[in-house]
Formats: C-alpha cells, sequence, structure tokens
DNA sequence: ATGGTGGTCCTACCA
C-alpha cells in the first residue's frame, strides 16, 4: 500500500491539484497538513467524488489536518484522536486514526498519526518554545500509541530538518528554525522510540527536498528543505519497499510551497 | 538588505 504526506497550504485552493495528484498516483492513506478550513467547510463530497473518505480536524485560516483513504482501505477510521493528552491546543496539529491494509484487509491495520509541527518562527521565540513543549508532548502521546499499535506510522509537516544532508546550505542555515540543536534533539527524541525516518532507509544522499520558499525562486533553484516525513515503526521496518519525494506538483500553476512525500509498504510478509 | 512570495482575510499574521 501506498501512504502519502502533503502540506497543502490551503484545501481550497489546492483541491485541483490534490485530486489531480490523488489520480495520477492513487495513494491509499494521505495525509493533509495546513488544510485551513473548518470541518463545515471540508471538501467531503469532491474527495468522494475522487474515490476517497476522510477524517479530519480543522479551524478557520491556520493549521488542520486531514487523513484520507481510498475507497477499498478496509474498514472505517477507528479511534479517532484530534488533541494531545494533556495539552489544552487550540491549534488544530494532530489527527490520529487506524486504516485496514488494502491487500490483506482487517488482518493488517495501520496506526496512523498526522502531524503539522508547529514551525516555531525563530529559535528563542515563544512559538519556538511552543514547539519544543508541543513535540515533547507528542512524544509521549507516541509512546503510547506505540505501545497500543506496533504498525505505527507518525508522518507529517515536521518543520524540522533531520540532518544536514535534509538543507541545501547547511552552512548558511546554521543553527537557525528548523535546524537548531534542541529541535533536531526533540525529533530525535521520537524516533529514538524506534521509529524511522523511511527515506532515509532508501536514500542516503543529500539534496532531497519536499519545501521550497516561495521566494527567490528556490525552488528552481532547488534551495530547499526536507521536512516532510513519515516516520515508520520497527515492526513496519522490513514492509517498506519504497519512498519518493514527488516533485512534479511543484512545478504545477498554483503550487503549495510543499510536495507530497510517499511510502510504499508490504504488508503481506508481516 | 527583516527584503522577497503566497494564503487568509481586508489588516496584519503566519509560513
Amino acid at each position: 500500500m501506498k501512504i502519502a504526506s502533503w502540506n497543502v497550504n490551503s484545501l481550497k485552493v489546492r483541491l485541483p491539484q490534490l485530486t489531480q495528484w490523488l489520480a495520477d498516483t492513487r495513494p491509499d492513506v494521505v495525509a493533509l497538513q495546513e488544510t485551513k478550513l473548518e470541518d463545515a467547510k471540508f471538501p467531503v463530497d469532491e474527495l468522494a467524488a475522487a474515490g476517497y473518505r476522510a477524517v479530519y480536524s480543522g479551524q478557520k485560516t491556520y493549521n488542520g489536518v486531514a487523513i484520507l483513504a481510498r475507497d477499498g482501505v478496509h474498514d472505517d477510521f477507528g479511534e479517532v484522536v484530534t488533541d494531545i493528552p494533556g495539552l489544552h491546543d487550540p491549534q488544530r496539529r494532530i489527527l490520529a486514526a487506524s486504516v485496514g491494509d488494502p491487500a490483506s484487509g482487517p488482518r493488517q491495520t495501520l496506526r496512523v498519526v498526522n502531524l503539522y509541527v508547529v514551525n516555531g518562527k525563530a529559535v528563542g521565540d515563544e512559538k519556538y518554545a511552543y514547539k519544543l513543549d508541543w513535540l515533547a508532548k507528542v512524544r509521549e502521546f507516541l509512546a503510547h500509541e506505540l505501545e497500543r499499535h506496533p504498525n505505527l506510522v507518525v508522518l507529517g509537516d515536521f518543520n524540522i530538518c533531520p540532518d544536514d544532508r535534509d538543507v541545501y546550505d547547511p552552512v548558511a542555515w546554521g543553527a537557525d528554525i528548523l535546524c537548531s540543536p534542541p529541535e533536531r534533539a526533540a525529533l530525535k527524541a521520537i524516533t529514538d522510540l524506534g521509529l524511522h525516518d523511511s527515506f532515509r532507509l532508501f536514500q542516503a544522499e543529500p539534496g532531497h527536498y519536499s519545501w521550497w520558499d516561495y521566494r527567490q525562486a528556490a525552488f528552481r533553484r532547488n534551495m530547499g528543505l526536507r521536512i516532510d516525513l513519515i516516520l515508520i515503526g520497527d515492526a513496519l521496518k522490513s514492509a517498506a519497499t519504497a519512498a519518493a519525494i514527488d516533485r512534479e506538483p511543484r512545478r504545477w500553476e498554483r503550487p503549495s510551497d510543499h510536495t507530497p512525500v510517499t511510502l510504499d509498504l508490504d504488508l503481506r510478509t508481516t
């Protein structure tokens, strides 16, 4: 099955690009970030016409997350979680749900946790403190999820470059926001739970990015960052067959500043 | 060079 994550930067604006990409790629599960839509305005009918069911947790103007499941992906979404236990946060940044593998039906279930990690603005900003606190509380939640669901996928816009290979100019970027040591330590604390950056199971080279600033022709110059990640638990490591970043939608008209990232899993042998 | 572009909503805020 194919799993994907895409920060669409407004689902209202990007719905044509999303439905085009769904038709081209036919992913089984898609995590969306920055939908920027209240739940009442979520395009349920348009996505149903595209062959997808959805769960979503949105708000007006900012943030907002959703999980899409292709028709044929087994069962409902299980226990849907929209809030981090112990964190009273009006910002809609987390959504957890369960999906069945279309190839093996109810025998193989994936737990999917979709994250839109806080950006943080700048090191030392109050939003930066919020980011580190948010990540620490997410880590506790993920530890709990991993205990209950070994087939865990944690994906989304992490707003952190895991290491210097994920930065177009690591010297110039230095320890600024998205690359600072405390942010990287917070991400490592999450991966140390036993979650693997699936892209790095297949590609060790630098220069592969998932986000390019709208300014300064950054995409044309490949001045990007890899901040959109699909983490998988130990139990899923042997099921991973391919990981990719699909740069194509970034070339389309009126693109998101992020492009989709994907992971292929073969659960039939696990 | 605190610039530049884009989304949301009309004045800044966020990324």
